[in-house]
DNA sequence: GCCCAGGTGAAGC
DNA sequence: GCTTCACATGGG
């Protein structure tokens, strides 16, 4: 695990569930509880159970990713070197499809602290207890489709989730009638993938750009949001107004295969530069 | 109080 | 076509 920042990426608002004590980040990967951290050659995990295979973890952290390959097919521009030089070892994780879908569709308009605590109220009224070591408080897993498609809209409001609500239980609904396939999302082609997932309500292009990314392996695909907005915009064009269009073309076909990546530098730069 | 937040969809020009 | 607005809720 060289090369791997733990910390700017479990805290770089790709994903919400970690929690931070000093060096060490816990959190729940699909029904396991599990803290990590980092250790200067590679890193320590703790779960509450004996675990024999670690794939669903190096799955999840990507720690066989060879960041160098990574960040030699990114464009050589200064932003995105001044961007890799202040958070080199930031990496992109593998997350589970729903959680992430979830998660994004709750993340419109949203302050990052505010996503984290929606999440957390949804995990804890509707997800399933999840085993932790003695000592440790209660944690739990994200809700599954079925669990959110028998809630009532007035229980998902309660998590504070607002007009999202109604959004979340129709795709809830539509994948406990197995009428979604999210894993399909990692094989078809991205601009088919992203479609489909657009065909949900309170789902447009930033938020599919996030799932596939996220979630799908499409590591070309590139969200922009209103940080990466200001980051195009002060960084490539500081000179003059670019137009949203203008924008949005410039992030489709500047950064390459590994934009998704790009995206992610640029994001956490802007977020903790100063 | 006001403005904005890892947006989206629909209504209004 | 492009622009504006509503949508919940809370932080700064």
């Amino acid at each position: 695990m060289r090369d791997y920042d733990l910390a700017a990426t479990l805290d770089s608002g790709q994903a919400f569930r970690w929690e931070r004590r000093e060096q060490s980040f816990t959190g729940v990967i699909g029904r396991r509880w599990v803290r990590l951290e980092p250790l200067a050659e590679g890193l320590r995990a703790e779960t509450a159970e004996p675990v024999h295979d670690w794939q669903w973890l190096t799955e999840y952290l990507q720690s066989g990713v060879d960041l160098g390959e990574v960040i030699q097919a990114f464009p050589d521009d200064p932003p995105l070197q001044q961007a890799v030089a202040a958070c080199r070892g930031l990496r992109l994780l593998r997350q589970e499809p729903w959680e992430c879908l979830v998660s994004f569709m709750l993340s419109a308009t949203k302050q990052i602290v505010q996503i984290r605590q929606i999440i957390a109220l949804l995990c804890e009224r509707h997800g399933a207890a999840v085993d932790v070591p003695a000592g440790e408080s209660p944690a739990f897993a994200f809700p599954t489709p079925g669990q959110l498609a028998g809630l009532s809209e007035a229980q998902l409001r309660a998590c504070k989730m607002g007009f999202r609500a109604p959004n979340v239980l129709a795709a809830a609904r539509r994948m406990a009638e197995g009428k979604l396939d999210l894993n399909r999302w990692r094989t078809l082609p991205r601009a088919e993938a992203r479609a489909e997932l657009m065909q949900l309500r309170g789902v447009g292009g930033k938020i599919a750009d996030c799932v596939l990314l996220f979630a799908g392996g499409h590591n070309a695909a590139f969200p922009v949001d209103v940080w990466i907005k200001k980051a195009l915009q002060d960084l490539y064009f500081p000179r003059r107004r670019a137009s949203e269009e203008r924008l949005q073309r410039f992030a489709a076909t500047h950064f390459g295969p590994q934009g998704g990546y790009a995206q992610q530098y640029l994001f956490h730069y802007m977020r903790t530069k100063r």
